[in-house]
DNA sequence: GCCTAACCTGAATGACCGTTCAAGAACCTC
DNA sequence: GAGGTTCTTGAACGGTCATTCAGGTTAGGC
């Protein structure tokens, strides 16, 4: 019974195996430079398998997208619960780019999503789904600061849009090592733009306020 | 001797129409997706001139890029040149990122050269000598209107990196058409962040008060 | 008008890599 | 515990390129 339940679980154990690869893979080589080979060794497993379970190559880029998308999720979830109020929330997600948390704070692979979504209709779609995430997570953020009177917008939506956009973009200098841009900087930069963005007063917008202390 | 002149100048041309067609085939296809052969046509001759110019595929990717740099150099300045006075050389730069001229404009060639750019050290430079002309030009326009008395900034520097930022990240949005991002939204969710961030007073930044009757 | 060097071509080469396949292992059902 | 299904493997296949090459063409120097 016990090695019933063992054995019925380690091919859907495998398969999720192969899919953490080839993000692995990707993440490594680029979409361009993903091996059917590499990902097989990556996992543990064979070429074989990896085509057994998804199909081709493209299958495997596919499946995977979709790991990405439920664990970027999940970890925003869990990233953003840690920590109470619109101010000191906000504060996290600026600091949330800086590289906390391997799914969010993975830009390469970002860059990476991006250029397939160019030409690959499940990376568009994985990529706007994951946009649309983030967007609402900033987005409900952004409203309980409004409710609580600490954020003033006159267009939530595009203040939303607006820093959403300059995370991504801040995002490309950090992911290709820019001089000058490092990960204090970009959370900073960002922060900044926050404050300016929303209103938040200066009695509520220094860092150390309502976090432990730190040095930026 | 009006033949030899010509004569002399045909491979240069030749090489050159290489060039322009390696750029135009990974806008088209990407660089994951450009093939010898697809150069070759492009530009009108054999695949084996292009090797016999730039020794590989790889040669006239690097090639090809310093030929964008040159020309994205030589259009930023005859864009910028036509319009005269601070404010309406910002507001010309926030409608530049929708669409006006072929270098400037082509987002999804940028993502292109981003992803390559973090493996490639060709790509890395020319990548990054772009960016720098292109805060450059931002932070000329700045100091200008800076010095005119009808921007404020405490912090020009960051100002311009922000500002360079929020226009790459919503670049992706259009490069990728996604969904509720238009030209239009670009350039005026580009341009209330830098009134915002500059201090433009109202009455200066009014699109209309300086350009054409404009409806966005 | 030859000679040499630069240019140019497209067919041949060979490596690489996705996909297929034949064979076997594992395991569940009855 | 026999039979059948699901999983798994790695070798073999075949197609797709980048690159090489042998052989032209062109043109400028002499």
């Amino acid at each position: 019974m016990a090695k019933a339940a063992l054995a019925a679980k380690a091919p859907e154990e495998r398969r999720e195996r192969i899919l953490r690869a080839t993000i692995a893979v990707v993440r490594e080589r680029g979409f361009a430079g993903a091996r059917v080979t590499d990902i097989a060794v990556e996992a543990g497993t064979s070429q074989g398998l990896v085509l057994y379970h998804f199909g081709s190559l493209a299958g495997a880029f596919a499946a995977s997208l979709t790991l990405l998308e439920d664990e970027f999720y999940e970890e925003l979830e869990r990233n953003l619960s840690e920590v109470v109020g619109p101010v000191p929330r906000l504060r996290h997600i600026a600091e949330l780019g800086a590289g906390h948390g391997p799914a969010v704070g993975d830009w390469r692979l970002w860059l990476e999503l991006w250029v397939r979504a160019i030409r690959d209709d499940d990376a568009r779609a994985a990529r706007e789904s994951l946009d649309t995430r983030w967007r609402g997570a900033l987005r409900q953020v952004v409203d309980e600061g409004l409710a609580a009177g600490v954020f003033a917008a006159s267009d939530p939506k595009a203040s939303v849009l607006r820093l959403a956009a300059l995370m991504d973009g801040l995002a490309i200098q950090l992911a290709l090592a820019d001089p000058g841009m490092t990960t204090g900087k970009f959370t900073e930069l960002w922060w900044k733009s926050a404050v300016l963005e929303l209103g938040i007063s200066p009695v509520n917008a220094t860092p150390g306020s309502q976090g432990g202390p730190k040095k930026n």
